[in-house]
DNA sequence: ACCCCAATAT
DNA sequence: TATATTGGGG
């Protein structure tokens, strides 16, 4: 590690004296960035250069505790060398660009948070997060192999207090950007209950950008992988059956993470924890995210991987030879996710393999899924009949088991737990079962009731006049608070006009037309080509831009326009008779 | 090999 | 109670 969390305690006047390395190839900017962050009394290394920013680091590996790289756009080759050289330097990627796929890429390659240009001085000045949110990871894995940690734990809070209290330093100096407003409220919160089961990244989370978790992997079967250098691999570790090589055992750990990927997805959690007799006492309000209103994409998590006990020393009583399947609990999030998954897939692409792979939840196997859509559609299969046999009984594909087809659809990502919107739009009833959360929060509402306001209410706003059935789009706020560069969502609008050109290649020049409230970040067409690609290539898979597919009935209607009247009749083509 | 479902185990 | 696992069938 480059700075431990004993350098930061003794560390009076931290963050000064932080060494960065700037790598710019614009000379200017790059003075103009060293000064700015001069002032600040950081210690910058300017490189114009990717070689010798490299070589220097090679040199000394500890030389730097964080790295600002610009991304150029002679770089559009997708070629991040620094990026991937630099694992361990928490890197923050600066661009005067705005290309999503760069972004994301940057992102998945491990960038601690990805800033347009030009820099405000304050996120300049905010650089030393990235630090303390590495060291807290690092903490957190170190804890993870202490199994149970509670020793360690005590340790850190002076670590703790440094922090919070150099948080809210700089909240006092007057800053009113709306990061930092949620920031103050992680502070609050660390403060008020400070209970020492929370790890330090808890509260910590880095700025900004949304993060890809590296290396967080919580799945059992051997898998000691170091935590800094997995990013990309996103290959669902499905290694449902006991590894091979090594038979491991994962000792009564906590395993919570939570992994942020990519902007239509939300930030979820699962907790997995071992099924032993311990169990029972870490259990109260942890599947709760801690922090639901983060908005912004940043995803605090914290994980606690499971490691062998090939590497660690057996201190842990009781080693558990046994190494049972942990159960997964099914958090409000992830089954949120789970839902989200299945809705956008549709109900006849919605099988396991893809649910998985949409949902991106390390540690999770298709067994699992397969296990919660067995529930999911059983829970479907008996409410839905009720109040659909009245509307689409008519239609009904006797092949189907009884479900109307629902047209394929990105968005939304949680109405479904919305008991209205299902009611109103898709006739996907609530998986009805009255069974709280343990949060209190009733997982199940009744069907197609509004059993609850989610506490993320803000997220979906649904309004019963409307009927969203034909785009299977529903009106969704701008999420408050919003600081990082990634686009969240679109509004209906968005959709509408982006989904046309899906079906109108010669409309494509109108995709410039997205209306600027929608996103902060308006992708090249180049981009929307892409995107499009991808699309095209992966259909199960979410539109990146919370876009969605055109219905089917759109399309039917838009072809006798396009002089194709003669429609053969696909085998399921008479669902979309009903709108029509 | 995967999916689905029901039954059963934990 | 909820989830995992198993086993039969496609």
């Amino acid at each position: 590690m480059i700075c431990s969390a004993e350098d930061l305690l003794g560390w009076g006047d931290f963050p000064k004296g932080l060494r960065v390395l700037l790598l710019d190839e614009d000379t200017i900017s790059a003075a103009e960035i060293k000064s700015k962050l001069e002032e600040m009394d950081y210690i910058v290394s300017a490189f114009c250069n990717e070689n010798e920013a490299l070589s220097a680091i090679s040199n000394n590996p500890d030389s730097f505790h964080v790295a600002i790289v610009e991304v150029s756009s002679g770089n559009s080759n997708g070629d991040f060398r620094f990026l991937e050289s630099a694992r361990d330097l928490p890197t923050i990627m600066i661009s005067s660009i705005h290309c999503l796929s760069t972004m994301m890429k940057c992102i998945a390659l491990g960038a601690a948070e990805f800033l347009q240009k030009p820099l405000s001085e304050e996120k300049l000045r905010n650089i030393w997060q990235h630090v303390v949110h590495k060291i807290s990871e690092f903490i957190s894995s170190e804890q993870a192999f202490n199994a149970g940690g509670n020793a360690l734990s005590k340790s850190l809070n002076p670590l703790k207090e440094t922090v919070v209290s150099m948080l809210q330093l700089q909240l006092d100096s007057g800053e009113t950007e709306n990061c930092n407003l949620a920031e103050a409220e992680n502070v609050q919160q660390a403060h008020e209950h400070d209970h020492e089961q929370s790890t330090v990244s808890d509260k910590f989370p880095a700025p900004s950008t949304p993060q890809l978790k590296q290396g967080g992997r919580l799945l059992d079967d051997g898998d000691c992988q170091d935590q800094t250098n997995c990013s990309l691999e996103k290959e669902s570790g499905e290694q449902e059956g006991e590894s091979k090589s090594v038979e491991t055992t994962c000792n009564n750990l906590h395993v919570e993470v939570a992994v942020k990927v990519d902007p239509s997805e939300r930030p979820e959690e699962a907790v997995i924890k071992e099924e032993d007799d311990s169990a029972d006492g870490s259990k109260t309000g942890a599947n709760i995210s801690p922090h639901p209103q983060n908005e912004d994409g940043v995803q605090d998590f914290s994980v606690e991987a499971g490691h062998c006990n090939t590497a660690s020393p057996p201190n842990l009583g009781g080693t558990r030879a046994s190494r049972k399947k942990r159960k997964l609990d099914w958090s409000l999030e992830l089954h949120k996710r789970f839902v989200q998954a299945v809705e956008q897939l549709g109900v006849h692409q919605a099988i396991p393999s893809r649910i998985l792979e949409l949902m991106k939840e390390e540690g999770l196997t298709r067994h699992n899924v397969a296990s919660h859509l067995q529930k999911y559609r059983r829970h479907r299969r008996h409410i839905l009949p009720k109040e659909d046999d009245q509307r689409w009984q008519h239609l009904r594909d006797p092949v189907q088991r009884g479900y109307p087809h629902i047209p394929v659809m990105a968005f939304p990502p949680y109405h479904s737990i919305h008991g209205l919107a299902i009611a109103t739009s898709q006739n996907y009833p609530v998986w009805g079962h009255p069974r709280a959360h343990p949060s209190g929060i009733p997982m199940w509402g009744p069907p197609g009731y509004p059993a609850w306001q989610p506490q993320e209410s803000w997220l979906w706003k649904t309004y019963p006049g409307m009927h969203a059935d034909t785009w299977g789009c529903h009106v969704m706020p701008p999420p408050q608070g919003l600081c990082s560069n990634f686009p969240q969502v679109s509004n209906a609008d968005t959709q509408i006009h982006v989904a046309s050109c899906f079906y109108r290649p010669d409309a494509i020049e109108d995709c410039s037309h997205i209306p600027k409230s929608s996103i902060n970040l308006h992708p090249a067409e180049e981009e929307i080509d892409k995107v499009m690609k991808e699309a095209i290539s992966k259909p199960w898979l979410p539109m990146p831009l919370g876009l969605k597919p055109p219905s089917t009935e759109s399309i039917l209607s838009e072809l006798p326009s396009q002089g194709i009247s003669n429609i053969p009749s696909p085998i399921n083509n008479h669902h979309h008779s009903r709108s029509c």
